[in-house]
DNA sequence: ATACTATCGTTGCACGCGCAACTAACCAGC
DNA sequence: GCTGGTTAGTTGCGCGTGCAACGATAGTAT
């Protein structure tokens, strides 16, 4: 019973203590790349997935999967990036119902400018969260392991 | 170099898996919430720190911090579950800029309602997210470290 | 071929969010 | 007292999101 009930509370705090430490790494990259380079954390994350994928298409799906959001979000998405030329969409033959998306040379160029300040504010914010208390395991985790 | 340039990828991995399990363990509190309780993550988040606090009141900044949510988004939320009979805004007499939140016995009703739901969901998630192999280090961290 | 069902992506709609501008209240200094 | 600066909370506004409904294509059974 109390062995139970300390487990609940102890992925209640974990998760809480997940909870603020996206929000912190969020808002932060959120501001840092909107600023400098006038790109939204999904936005970027698109990006870095496409890139990730280099040379290889995706689609809407898959996309969907990466930023964790949901279909019709994807749609808009990729509709403002391709309005910046940041992508394309590329119809697929086999199935005529899939749509692909690859990276413009323009859009890989603005990746290449993001990357560096992406990273740099991550590692400033881990850094940061390790000196708060409540902070500080989780970030430590993130910071050091592999994690795969 | 090569040191440094694998601590930032090691990095960037962290923070897409952190982000990755906090999306599905957000949508699944989203949804079961919701619909068994009528309440959305946010919505409990604020209870359930209302409801740590036990007895005592909260300024509008505090439930900021503990939401994660800007100024004007606890104002609406705060308005919305006052709407709901669920909490009331009491003004506080020694700093008339200030306002207390504190739980009605509704809305003290209503999260003991909830908490059992979006306890069992948290524990189902990360069972779940054990399984995924991107997912089970952190998850398994979530669930077995005090992380306090 | 013809239906029937499933899957992929897109649109209408309402809603919650952050930002900037605002009001009200506190707190100096003089 | 009054003035300037700061802090707490609230509103106007535009925007991104999820949900539900939709059209279009694919797959399958008969």
């Amino acid at each position: 019973m109390g062995i139970a009930d300390d487990a609940v509370e102890i992925r209640a705090r974990g998760w809480r203590t997940l909870a603020s430490l996206h929000g912190l790494i969020d808002a932060a990259l959120e501001k840092d790349l909107t600023t400098e380079v006038g790109l939204s954390v999904v936005e970027y994350t698109l990006l870095d997935a496409l890139n990730r994928q280099d040379g290889w298409h995706m689609r809407m799906a898959q996309l969907a999967r990466a930023t964790a959001l949901s279909p019709s979000a994807t749609t808009r998405l990729v509709t403002r990036l391709e309005d910046r030329n940041l992508l394309s969409r590329v119809l697929c033959a086999d199935d005529r119902r899939g749509i692909y998306t690859e990276l413009t040379p323009l859009g890989h160029e603005l990746y290449q400018k993001a990357k560096p300040i992406h990273d740099a504010t991550l590692e400033r914010i881990l850094k940061q969260a390790e000196e708060q208390p409540e902070l500080a395991p989780l970030a430590r985790i993130l910071h050091e392991f592999s994690l795969a």
